[in-house]
DNA sequence: GCACTTCGTTGCACTGAGTGCAACTAGCGT
DNA sequence: ACGCTAGTTGCACTCAGTGCAACGAAGTGC
C-alpha cells in the first residue's frame, strides 16, 4: 500500500548497520499500515504486528515507545505527500523586507503545498485505518483518542515541514513559521472532521470537491490570524 | 491547590445521584492534580490515584477511559481560566456584514480572553505536573506524548470555548470558529515550548513578560485588523 | 412505608501493553 | 583475527485497562 512513497531514506549515515535498522522500522510501519487497513481499526495486538513485520515482539518497542507512536508513524508516512508537494515546488523569490510579507509568503508556500498535495487519499486511508468508518459513522463524532492520533501524525510531519519552510524562506522568524505550521495542521484536523461527517471518508470526486471547498475555508481563517488588512494574501480563491 | 477554580458544576440535572458522581469525579481530578504536583510527573499508579481519591481502582475507569484522560481533565481544569475570561467579558457589538470582519471579531474576542486570562499559572503548573521541568529542562525539548497531553487539555476547553464563541457572535460560520479556536489552541502549544525553553516554566514577572511577548506573536494581525490600517501594530517585540 | 428498578461503586479475574535485563549476533574499527 | 559496538531476541515482571457479577443506595410507583 505504501511502498516508500517518499524516498527520503538517503541519509549520509548509511552504514550497513543503520540500513538494516531502517529496514526493520519500515517493515514495522508497513505492517502496521496493513493491519490497520485489514482490521479497519487499531485493534491488532503487538504480537500481531511483530509477526507481520517478521520481527520479535521486543523489537517493536526498540523502535517505538508505544503502539500510538507506530500509528503516528503510519499517519506521518501517509501525510508525507504534503512535504513532497512542498519540496516539489521551487522556493519563491528569496527575500522580502517587512515581516508581514515574509509571513504571507510562507503561508502562501504552505497552503499551496496543501492544495497541490493529494490529501484526500491519506485522509480516507487514515480514517478507515483508525476505525472511524465502522465505529462512529452514524454518530458522526471523532473520539478524542483517534483525533489525537490524527493530530500526532500531522505533528510528525509538521516539524519537518517547518524546517523546510525556514530553509526555503531565508530570514523569516522561526517562531512565526512554527506557529503557522501548527495552526495549519490543527486546522486540517477540524477540516477532516467536517469532511468525514459530510462524505463518510470517501475518495471519489465528490469527496474531493468537498475537501477543496473546506480547504478554501482554511486560507481565509489563517489570513485572519496572520495577515495584515492591506495584504490580500490568499483570499478569494474558491473552487 | 485547585479548589474548584471555576464553579461550573451547576447543571440542571442535579439529582442526588449525579451529585455524588460529580463529587467522585472531582475527587479523582483533584487527586490526580495533587499527585502530578507531588511526583513532578505522571509517574503515579492507578492504585495511587484511587487511594488518594478515596475510591476503588475500578471506579477510576468508570469515569475515565484511561489515565491520559484524567490528566487531560486536570489540564482542562487548569485552562478553565480561558473560558472564564471569555465569559467574563460581555460580547462585542452583535453583527457585522462581511465574513472577514466577523472572523476578526471572533479572533478579537478569543485573543482578548487569552490576554486577560492568567495563562502563566496553569502553564507553569502543567509543565511541572507533566514532569517537563525535571526531565528535559536541559534538553529543552518536549517529548511528543507530553505535548499531546498538553494539546488534549487545550482541546478539552476548545470545544466549550468554540460553542461559547458561536453563541456570542451570531451569524458567524461554525467552521470558521472551529478553525480559529483550533489554530489558537495549537499555537499555545508552540508558545508554551518557546516560553518553557526561555524561562524554565517559572511563574515570576519575568516569565510573564516573556509570555506576553510570545502572545504578541500569536496575533500580530489582531492589532492591525481591529485597528485602522496604518497602525504599526505590535510588531517589533523581540527578545 | 414498601416493593421494585436503576445506577454508581466495588472486587475479582483476565488480557495485553510496556520495561528491564541478560544473552546472542552481526557490523565495524584496529 | 581481535575487541567493541549496536540491533535483535527471549524472558520475566509490573501495571493499565476490560468484562462480569455482585452490593448498596438513590429514584419510582403503590
Amino acid at each position: 500500500m505504501s511502498p516508500t512513497p517518499s524516498p527520503r531514506a538517503d541519509d549520509p549515515t548509511v552504514g550497513r548497520r543503520a540500513q538494516l535498522k531502517a529496514r526493520t522500522r519500515r517493515d514495522l510501519v508497513d505492517a502496521a499500515a496493513g493491519l490497520m487497513h485489514d482490521t479497519e481499526g487499531v485493534d491488532f495486538s503487538v504480537e500481531d504486528l511483530a509477526a507481520r513485520a517478521g520481527v520479535s515482539r521486543r523489537t517493536v518497542f526498540n523502535h517505538f515507545p508505544s503502539l500510538d507512536d507506530v500509528v503516528a508513524a503510519v499517519g506521518a508516512d501517509a501525510f508525507g505527500t504534503v512535504r513532497d508537494a512542498l519540496l516539489a515546488a521551487r522556493p519563491p523569490e528569496p527575500h522580502r523586507d517587512d515581516a508581514h510579507a515574509r509571513r504571507a509568503a510562507v503561508l502562501d508556500d504552505l497552503v499551496g503545498a496543501l492544495r497541490r498535495a493529494d490529501l484526500v487519499r491519506p485522509m480516507a486511508s487514515l480514517t478507515r485505518g483508525l476505525g472511524l468508518a465502522g465505529e462512529c459513522a452514524d454518530a458522526a463524532v471523532v473520539p478524542p483518542h483517534q483525533a489525537m492520533l490524527l493530530l500526532r501524525s500531522l505533528s510528525e510531519v509538521s516539524e519537518r515541514v517547518a524546517d523546510d519552510l525556514v530553509s526555503r524562506h531565508a530570514g523569516v522568524d522561526l517562531l512565526d513559521v512554527e506557529l503557522l505550521v501548527a495552526q495549519t495542521m490543527s486546522s486540517l484536523v477540524v477540516l477532516h472532521r467536517h469532511w468525514f461527517t459530510r462524505t463518510g471518508a470517501a475518495s471519489d470526486a465528490a469527496a474531493r470537491g468537498v475537501w477543496a471547498d473546506l480547504l478554501a475555508h482554511l486560507a481565509p481563517a489563517l489570513a485572519t490570524a496572520t495577515a495584515p488588512p492591506g495584504t490580500p494574501a490568499t483570499e478569494g480563491h474558491h473552487g
